[in-house]
DNA sequence: CTGAAAGCGCTTACAG
DNA sequence: CTGAAAGCGCTTACAG
């Protein structure tokens, strides 16, 4: 190819970099011989030469989750332009499966890492710290000021939606979460919170089951939490996989909603606006996180300053007709 | 680390490779020292070396859609534990758009390739073929015998489901799609070729919107439908969201299900059993077409030949309460 | 069964 | 602004 536009092989490289001051000249030449020939630089000797590829792993729980769909939507609209190439990795909640993915990643020499959380085995947050490899958190905040994350007050949010529950005269608010992730547990501690500002905290009132989110287990924890606790009033769902069950359940367990339970959820996904009674739920900033952690991501790779290392997005009340 | 071991770098290669014969003590040598040394191999160098990479692209129209989901996750069930890296590329149902992704995977010198359906453009059908890249089409059967594919026959499942409905009684049966892509049409084949077989075909009963597929599109179809031809007493519709989006809508439309109108959908998606009633829908076997997809992509790249280069998959009729 | 040599196709660092 | 040399860390092909 270099020999097509008569120049060396250097010149060569440096023109279709864009690299330093090439004249523009041959420049135009090297373009054209490069489109003739149908030449594309090999990325396997562009990173053995230069010590650094173009992977960026991004770890997520699950791609069974709209949530994190989303979120891999955006970080790829953000990357891909920019020439880098994302991996998805899928850790199914797993700390031991993702340390193990962390260290084939590794083995890639990535250019940088995107993570779901700081809840991680001990021995993969020492490896991301000791590869120095550029890394953003993701979905969490983080008052530690030697991380980088994009996301929301998990917690804040628990207690938001509750906080909506008590405001709306509902007494007896139920927590229902399966899953158990770190950030659902921090959604329950918002919940905690808030019931017990108002001296209405009630131990028994939370229903937590390790099994995974889906609608059948939102609608099994709903019927098993009203045969033990007939008098609840409201139940805050950890996520609105969960909410959508209960509400296709009520009718079957001949429960009316708002007017004896009232249903919350969390995450706005799709369906939710759907439901009858729709549902009140809390939109979360799924795009943007993806689209932020990624933007921040881009900085670090090329060594440019940040702003600030922990960036909160919020969340959003979403009230509709279910409570 | 061959240092280390005291053996040659081609030896240490060879051993951690398992290729060809090196006396079993100098193989024991060589991954003690590679563990107590943490060595990876560089896969950049390993890529140019041998000229030949990793990565295995697969593209998918939709994240969005927890079909694509389910096989994405088998499929790299598959390749992972084999040493293969699995790209994924979303192309949004556009040819164009698929077109770009391959040009920028072939950049890559891909080790395989797997791709959904066979609509696209004729430039990217003939750069995979120059490509020499192994190639295995998902969703989809074909009688061409140039090609590799995995999937079923999307247009005797969609006649399957009609025939269900003639079968139980139904006589004014709609069909209605969104999103359009070539295995809803297909459908939509099957659909045509049922009725025409009972002399029940009526063209006006067939809604084809071009918009995304969603729940809440599913719900105005669904009325649209019933405004113009308020004498359907049946609507097959192309996938399960749509269905569960009109089963959803069915109560503040003032209409029975299955009573007034049946509803059916396909590719039994999440919450489908769930509704209201539980939702007739056709099973699709999507992991086991990553799954057997992936494997079959393995045997190509190794070079090994494949017993045959279509594979059927066939579909499961799964009738429950709103039909 | 083991090894010395050459080379994969780029880029880095050093000159000029 | 351009280039000759060296080298990135492996594997291939050829010997022995």
């Amino acid at each position: 190819m270099a020999r097509t536009a008569a120049v060396s092989p250097i010149t060569a490289s440096r023109a279709l970099r864009g690299e330093r001051a090439v004249a523009a000249e041959l420049v135009e030449r090297v373009r054209q011989a490069a489109d003739a020939l149908g030449y594309v630089p090999d990325p396997a000797a562009r990173a053995l030469a230069s010590q650094r590829s173009v992977l960026v792993p991004v770890l997520v729980p699950l791609l069974s989750n709209a949530l994190f769909v989303d979120v891999l939507e955006a970080v790829q609209r953000q990357l891909a332009p920019e020439g880098y190439q994302m991996l998805i990795g899928v850790t199914h909640y797993d700390p031991l499966e993702e340390e193990k993915l962390l260290a084939s990643y590794f083995a890639m020499r990535p250019a940088g890492l995107l993570l779901t959380g700081f809840d991680r085995t001990p021995e993969a947050r020492q490896r991301v710290a000791a590869s120095g490899v550029p890394c953003v958190h993701l979905m969490e905040t983080t008052r530690a000021d030697d991380v980088y994350c994009v996301g929301f007050s998990q917690q804040d949010a628990g207690e938001c939606m509750t906080q909506h529950l008590l405001e709306r005269g509902y007494r007896r608010i139920a927590f229902v979460a399966a899953q158990l992730d770190p950030r659902t547990l921090q959604r329950a501690e918002g919940y905690r919170r808030s019931l017990r500002a108002a001296g209405r905290y009630d131990a028994g009132l939370e229903l937590l089951s390790p099994e995974a989110s889906s609608l059948r287990v939102g609608g099994e924890l709903f019927a098993q939490l009203l045969r033990a606790h007939p008098d609840v009033d409201a139940v805050f769902f950890c996520n609105d996989d969960l909410a959508q069950g209960a509400l296709l359940a009520a009718p079957r367990l001949g429960v009316a909603v708002p007017g004896q339970v009232a249903i919350a959820g969390f995450n706005d996904l799709a369906g939710s606006e759907q439901m009858l009674p729709a549902l009140t739920t809390v939109r979360t900033p799924r795009s943007s996180m993806g689209e932020a952690g990624a933007r921040m991501l881009l900085s670090l790779m090329r060594g440019e300053p940040v702003a600030r290392n922990c960036v909160d997005l919020g969340f959003e009340l979403t009230v509709r007709s279910s409570t």
